[in-house]
DNA sequence: AACTATTTATAAGA
DNA sequence: TTCTTATAAATAGTT
């Protein structure tokens, strides 16, 4: 965007490079802003001229929580860096690492269990308050866990429906044809009178009733339970 | 730069929104390249997506080190750095480093645990709490959404299939009726030569059939049983 | 994911 | 540096 092309190349104008410098620099920097005001995204940008000058810009003034996300992203890569780099110092620093983590966990944890408050100012009272209120939220995402195990459920319970469709399928093809055995058998022994009617191919059926309607039952009405809870108000969008 | 003026204002339209990051995104990196390769700088760029994507750039795939120099500049007063740096050798400068990143690692800890906020603006503890708050809500309504729509589709599923297993088990217990009317009928007729058969009694039959009562009380405490897996306490309303 | 009509960014010049 | 201007790039709206 300019008067000529540009080659992707570095200046070799020290003036030249300087102005086109500052005048990017403010290009890029706007731009920054822009997408992370439109897009609602976090931006941190940091430009370090020639000359070693920093410049730089990050979404709502806050830096140092955007490098720290970004750390966390990038944590398993440090952690092999860190370690590849210092073979001397590594366990000191680790151990060092480690312990102070660990205090900061312990005194935080006092502080979330309720002990030790007098050392907390008024404005620690208040964000303790809500760390506690963020501890809610992960047992908000508990429940999401157990909503999701509930899904699973059902999808089994879809299945067994099924095979039970299945069976009961199969079970009303036989009566069917046990009904035109029966009436196949009538018809021969219609009116022979004296001889010992034969064994009717009805008689084992019942042996087979029980167990599938107990079974069936159950199933109906769990299901009819289930039809009715399955979505509560609660689940719907406008939950957030 | 397009069909129209755009407001510097966040995009409601998520799609837009979501179209217009990607485009500007890219933009935005192409850029940050650009100036690195033009003017010699060292740029670190640091981009998270509405739904918590990151995206980065950074001069020589170096990220580390801009953002170390970057925290070197920032928290310049805290000399830790630079007089262990000069007067000792390599180790102790790698020690230096890490215990500085160490330093900033944990402050924002302590930020995000809810400690040592005297340090921050009004406005940090807004983004601070915001930051949290929302990603949460972003992937627990993503989550619910999807659930939201899995149980649907379960739940009609399951209507249509109870149906039909009604009707299965309608089929069923007629066909149980004719071959129970049937043997009655045999029965009856047993030894009578050549008298008609008799008109085979319908009407009554299923009362003279426990089993199928049996059933219906089982189907009772099925019921009672669903409920127990339907119902779980994080079903109900005291959820939120 | 392409395609334009426009707006922006910016290289060169002053 | 800053302003101007011609031109290259980016991109918003559209398909």
């Amino acid at each position: 965007m300019g008067r000529g092309r540009v080659q992707l190349k570095r200046i070799e104008n020290k003036i030249n490079r300087q102005v086109t410098f500052s005048k990017r620099r403010s290009g890029l920097l706007k731009k920054a802003h822009e997408i992370s005001v439109l897009c609602d995204a976090e931006v941190a940008l940091i430009v370090f001229s020639t000359k070693g000058k920093l410049f730089d810009y990050s979404t709502d003034s806050c830096m140092e929580r955007i490098l720290e996300r970004y750390e966390r992203y990038s944590y398993a890569e440090r952690q092999l860096h860190a370690t590849d780099t210092e073979t001397n110092g590594s366990w000191t620093l680790e151990h060092a690492k480690l312990k102070a983590r660990m205090e900061v966990l312990q005194k935080n944890q006092r502080h979330y269990m309720g002990e030790d408050l007098e050392s907390l100012s008024l404005k620690d009272l208040q964000s303790l308050e809500q760390q506690i209120d963020s501890a809610l939220k992960h047992i908000r995402s508990r429940k999401n866990n157990l909503m999701a195990e509930n899904l699973t459920d059902l999808q089994k319970k879809d299945k067994i429906m099924e095979e039970e469709r299945n069976q009961l399928l199969k079970k009303v093809k036989e009566k069917e044809k046990e009904i035109a055995a029966q009436m196949d058998w009538e018809q021969q022994n219609q009116g022979v009178d004296s001889s010992p009617p034969l064994p009717s191919p009805a008689a084992n059926i019942s042996s087979s009733y029980p167990a599938r309607e107990n079974g069936g039952e159950e199933d109906r009405t769990g299901v009819q339970q289930r039809g009715n809870v399955l979505l509560p108000a609660w689940m719907l969008p406008h939950l957030n």
